[in-house]
DNA sequence: GAGTAGATAAACAGTA
DNA sequence: ATACTGTTTATCTACT
């Protein structure tokens, strides 16, 4: 939580102020036509924008262009290489070549601009966001242009140590510098795809075509610069191979040998994946396809031969192809190294497969979210259901693996799993509060099936569940077949349920344990085989209905909460399904009831609750506890 | 700003 | 002695 507060609080605040501001110094130069920036149309702002972003990506290009050059030349000079290589870029720095950011500042709005824009509202939020995305996305390529300078250092080094360790002949040195690239080239790729969903989630890469955008709030999120170098580490180790399906493009092409994908950002109008399936499709093209332009050839890119572990210069086009029909002919090696990159291709195809499908249940999930103001079940359940169908194959315990309302319309799990299921979603959803600071409470009312159904995606992704420890507590004790559990078993419960909670056993064990003993609802019993921890029903359902956890629920959706947790846990209990509750309502009609938006002055809960809870048939021997104990903590 | 709730850290004691 | 378990207190943050 702290960790989370943190990075928030620096993705939210100075880190987006430091990158709006680095990015100012010199805007004004290089705008000429937006000098009288207040009163340009909000349309001329976002054009000039763009044709900003493009400037600043060709002047980043062509400068990286020259370094890259410059590293091929020398590169090919210490290995040995016959390739004709200008002289006098012997003598040049070489690698070091620093590149000014200065050249590229003045293609980005100054902060006094970005403020009149603001103050005066010419723009409007979607524009604003826009502005926003391409400003960041200038950012970032600084950011990764410093990054490439050091990389270029470190593999300027790595050459050299090569060049005097290796006896080996040239081809000997490429097929080792080929398989090692290649197999980097995977690693580096799963990086990409994942930087990649980092920066979907933050919002600084359009998610889908059509689909609306990300909150404006989210493009404040800053990249994790050390997660950028990481990342730029090992993409400049391989920038020839990831290079390969940049090449030709015309415009703000950030793909770049020197640029990564990731930058691609709105502007674009890409998907990750939809790039990266384009880039695989011309991959497998035939080279013939290449031949009509010199500029398309995707084993030619700025002068340099693309063919993995080649890399030789060529100062036109011609002679790269002659050098590719002499050198890359059809042998035993070119096969060899094109079966490889075939491997690689299809690794990366499964790989995105993956990722498309992961991202578009986070994406579709987060969207219904966070487009909920009121939310209701159904949304999510479709959502969700989708979620699970396709990511969760298996089974568990038996009552998290029946995640499905009766509202949702698709069958995402397995009957046998639905068959088991004990407690409703409808009861998980008002038995497990949500942690307040990961949702605020409008959102935490339908957030509760979140747990159930999403179940999958939490097991597998190390994001914290927003629900409170205390819920999450209760909702393991309720799963048990005896509806307690031992306080190792509810670390178990944890672990097993949860791939956050896999880290930082100390921390959370400690919370564990403290909202054991600090929440009346859970009682210890002692037992046989030692204690137990049970969770009274009725002080189950008050710390996560609390006002301050879910805003201001009506009675009745507080009451209907509080029926369906009974109902789940007797249906656990009873196993069943029947309710032997006189007065309950049937469960499709508790769905309708509690779904419905909260009505914020209907706010005295708790206290009903409790008296209604305590009612619980299997409860009973705790009842006595609950009652002498139970009120205090929880109201 | 006050009050509240949750998260986190830590000290401490009892027990196996 | 050590680790685990359980209790309690304190502090911080977020929210109302």
């Amino acid at each position: 939580m702290m960790q989370e507060s943190g990075i928030e609080a620096t993705s939210n605040g100075p880190a987006s102020q430091n990158r709006a501001a680095s990015v100012e110094d010199g805007s004004r130069d290089a705008r000429p036509k937006s000098a009288t920036s207040v009163d340009v149309m909000a349309a001329d702002l976002i054009h000039l924008q763009q044709q900003q972003a493009l400037q600043v990506a060709r002047q980043i290009l062509l400068q990286q262009q020259q370094q890259q050059q410059q590293q091929q030349q020398q590169l090919q000079l210490q290995q040995g290489t016959d390739l004709k290589s200008p002289k006098d870029n012997e003598n040049q720095p070489s690698l070091q070549v620093p590149v000014s950011v200065a050249m590229m500042t003045p293609q980005v709005i100054t902060p006094q601009q970005m403020q009149q824009i603001l103050q005066q509202q010419v723009l409007s939020p979607q524009q604003l966001q826009v502005l926003l995305q391409q400003q960041q996305a200038l950012m970032l390529q600084q950011q990764l242009q410093e990054f490439y300078k050091k990389q270029q250092e470190q593999l300027h080094l790595q050459l050299l140590q090569q060049q005097h360790a290796g006896k080996q002949s040239k081809e000997q040195q490429q097929q080792a510098q080929q398989l090692a690239f290649q197999q980097q080239l995977m690693q580096v790729q799963q990086l990409q795809q994942q930087h990649l969903l980092n920066l979907q989630r933050q919002g600084l890469l359009t998610i889908q075509p059509g689909q609306t955008a990300l909150p404006l709030h989210s493009l404040t999120q800053g990249i994790n610069p050390a997660e950028l170098q990481q990342l730029w580490k090992e993409v400049t180790n391989l920038k020839e191979e990831n290079s390969n399906n940049s090449n030709g493009r015309r415009g703000l092409d950030l793909s770049s040998p020197q640029l990564p994908k990731k930058p691609l950002l709105n502007q674009h109008a890409s998907t990750n994946g939809q790039y990266m399936s384009h880039s695989l499709k011309r991959e497998g093209s035939t080279l013939d396809d290449y031949q009509h332009s010199h500029h398309s050839h995707p084993l030619y890119g700025h002068g340099v031969c693309k063919w993995p572990g080649c890399e030789a210069v060529f100062e036109d086009f011609q002679s790269f192809l002659k050098h590719l029909n002499n050198e890359h002919a059809l042998d035993d090696r070119s096969t060899a190294q094109c079966r490889v990159q075939m491997q690689v291709v299809q690794q990366l195809e499964l790989q995105l497969a993956k990722d498309k499908e992961r991202l578009q249940a986070m994406m579709t999930h987060l969207h219904v979210k966070s487009t909920e103001p009121k939310p209701t079940p159904q949304p999510l359940n479709l959502v969700s259901s989708v979620t699970l169908s396709k990511t969760a194959p298996h089974e568990a315990s038996p009552p998290l693996s029946l995640p499905q309302t009766p509202t949702t319309p698709t069958a995402p799990l397995t009957p046998l799993s639905q068959a088991h299921s004990v407690i409703t979603p409808n009861s998980i959803h008002h038995s497990v509060g949500p942690m307040r600071r990961r949702y605020s409470d409008k959102y935490n009312m339908p957030i509760s099936p979140d747990i159930v159904q999403n179940k999958e995606f939490y097991m597998n992704a190390e994001v914290r569940p927003p629900f409170t420890y205390a819920s999450l507590i209760r909702q393991g004790i309720l799963e048990s077949p005896e509806k307690q559990l031992t306080l190792n078993e509810i670390y178990n419960w944890f672990t097993r349920m949860f791939a956050y909670f896999r880290r930082n056993a100390a921390t959370w064990k400690n919370a564990v344990r403290h909202n054991l003993s600090l929440h009346k609802c859970f009682v210890r019993v002692e037992n046989v085989k030692g204690a137990v921890w049970t969770a009274s029903m009725a002080e189950n359902n008050i710390p996560l209905y609390t006002t301050a956890s879910i805003g201001s629920p009506t009675l009745n959706s507080l009451a209907n909460a509080i029926r369906e947790e009974m109902i789940g846990a007797m249906d656990h209990g009873n196993s069943n399904g029947s309710d032997s509750s006189p007065g309950r309502s049937p469960l499709p009609a508790m769905h309708h009831i509690k779904e419905e938006p909260l009505d914020p002055e209907d706010h005295e809960g708790p206290l009903s609750l409790v008296t209604t809870a305590n009612h619980s048939p299997d409860f009973d021997h705790h009842r006595d506890y609950d009652d002498d104990q139970g009120h205090d903590d929880m109201l």
